[in-house]
DNA sequence: CAAATAGTGTCTCTAAGACAATATCAC
DNA sequence: GTGATATTGTCTTAGAGACACTATTTG
């Protein structure tokens, strides 16, 4: 009789194929948009991260970042060290959105991709460090629903423009799942996922769970409210937004100074 | 200068370690407990399909189904595979519970497992011959919060009973993350991730996502209403349970016959 | 008729949306 | 003062929970 020491030191890890495993990176930022008016606070775009590649397959197209999980580390923290490498920055939170894994998805072969949205605020990325390391570059982001029914998915850096078209293929446990009609350019399933991330991202937002992410420490509710609406794409009363966010914050003593009109109190996170 | 054809021919899968990936299954079925009374409607239970596993590791401990994933397929599917196998029963759906990847949790070496929770309906499932066919069993299902905060995870099939203990690591985007304070027996991280599919069921039963898919085609209003208590252990008045679920469901024009007591009418899902 | 579930109506309370009104700063 | 945002208050409406009541079958 063999006992689980002898049966785990004659294991053999290589009696099955294995495929390999991948997390890819939806790294997520609102960045404001300056106004003309000086009084006039700023407005937000939702933008995300793209990396164009250097290689092949899919050569100089861009693409989610993201890389092989390594041994020793979680598929957690394998998302963690990409978001870290590609922006330099720690992002405020990671968020699952689900595992791709259709046969075929990547021309190299066997490779499963675990899809993470990370959420970087604003104020901790250093723009001009990672801008001219490498070829990656913030896009902003448009992501509606057209009349019939499709969804179009626009990325767009300066003149460069992915527009990206897909269709709804099931909304089940508050997560839809998309078929790609045109992919826009993007590399690999990375259309596919990028449009899960953004739906989800949506469906957390509702919840207040993702905003706080976005923002520095210390904020105005108006900022937050700017969040919601810009990740939801939709307009809130401010009077309802306070209303319903009041229980997840705690105000500070110190107000924003010199913005060319009343100045607002700054908030935390409760 | 190297064509994409040219780089895929003489690209190298096992320039990477590459880890095993698995599907775990978490099983699950509503079942009708008998009543003394002749009269009452029966009661209902939440049942978890574990296996005694046969070989080592974790040698004659309790564990989830589930295998290895094989090329060819999308780990939903290699899911979907696996509970045919373990239930001989097509699933109603499965919902995706997380990915599983600490490294040492598994002492055979790096294997990583995605975790799906698998929707039964009673009617569907042949117990005798899966049951004496392995070493297959439904457990009963009870999962509290204690008064310490801490959370009970019960599993009982005749005199075997498991009793697992965890705590609450984390509470982020809906989903809930726990570390194993006793793993009752369960082999491996099995108590973590049966923990976490119990509590996104219940939130997904909070809004009818899930509960269809416990019952056959057609089925009373207070059956449905049952499902979704059993799973939230949770009692609901029935005048606000019907008013709530009437969007969702469609009456038919058939009723219940011969319950000893007035007839219900049967619905479908909208 | 009794016991049990099926099914309806209505009251209250809470929360969300709409909107009006006031407050406060930079210029 | 003007123009902008900040902040508060209130009206209306939709939905959830509680509860009382009626309906229908089997034995």
């Amino acid at each position: 009789m063999q006992s689980e020491k002898e049966f785990l030191s004659e294991y053999r890890m290589d009696k099955y194929e294995r495929p390999s495993v991948t997390a890819d990176i939806v790294a997520l930022m609102i960045r404001s948009t300056e106004s003309e008016n000086y009084r006039q606070n700023s407005g937000n775009k939702l933008a995300l991260l793209l990396v164009k590649r250097g290689g092949h397959p899919f050569k100089d197209h861009w693409a989610l970042p993201g890389g092989f999980m390594t041994p020793g580390e979680t598929i957690e923290e394998c998302a963690l060290r990409e978001t870290k490498e590609e922006t330099n920055v720690q992002p405020a939170s990671i968020m699952p959105v689900g595992v791709f894994s259709k046969p075929g998805r990547d021309p190299r072969g066997w490779i499963i991709s675990n899809a993470y949205a990370s959420i970087i605020s604003e104020d901790s990325v250093d723009q001009k460090g990672q801008d001219d390391a490498q070829d990656a570059q913030w896009f902003d982001v448009e992501f509606d629903q057209t009349e019939s029914g499709d969804y179009s998915l626009c990325l767009t850096y300066g003149d460069v423009r992915l527009n990206a078209l897909l269709t709804e293929k099931e909304e089940k446990f508050g997560r839809t799942s998309f078929n790609v009609k045109d992919s826009g350019g993007l590399a690999f399933d990375h259309a596919e996922i990028i449009a899960s991330a953004l739906c989800m991202l949506r469906n957390n937002a509702k919840n207040f769970d993702i905003i706080f992410d976005f923002l520095p420490e210390k904020f105005t509710l108006s900022a937050l409210q700017r969040v919601q609406e810009t990740i939801m794409n939709i307009s809130i009363l401010p009077a309802n937004f306070r209303r319903k966010i009041s229980g997840y914050v705690v105000e500070t003593d110190e107000y924003t100074q010199g913005v060319g009109h009343r100045p607002a109190k700054l908030y935390r996170r409760k």
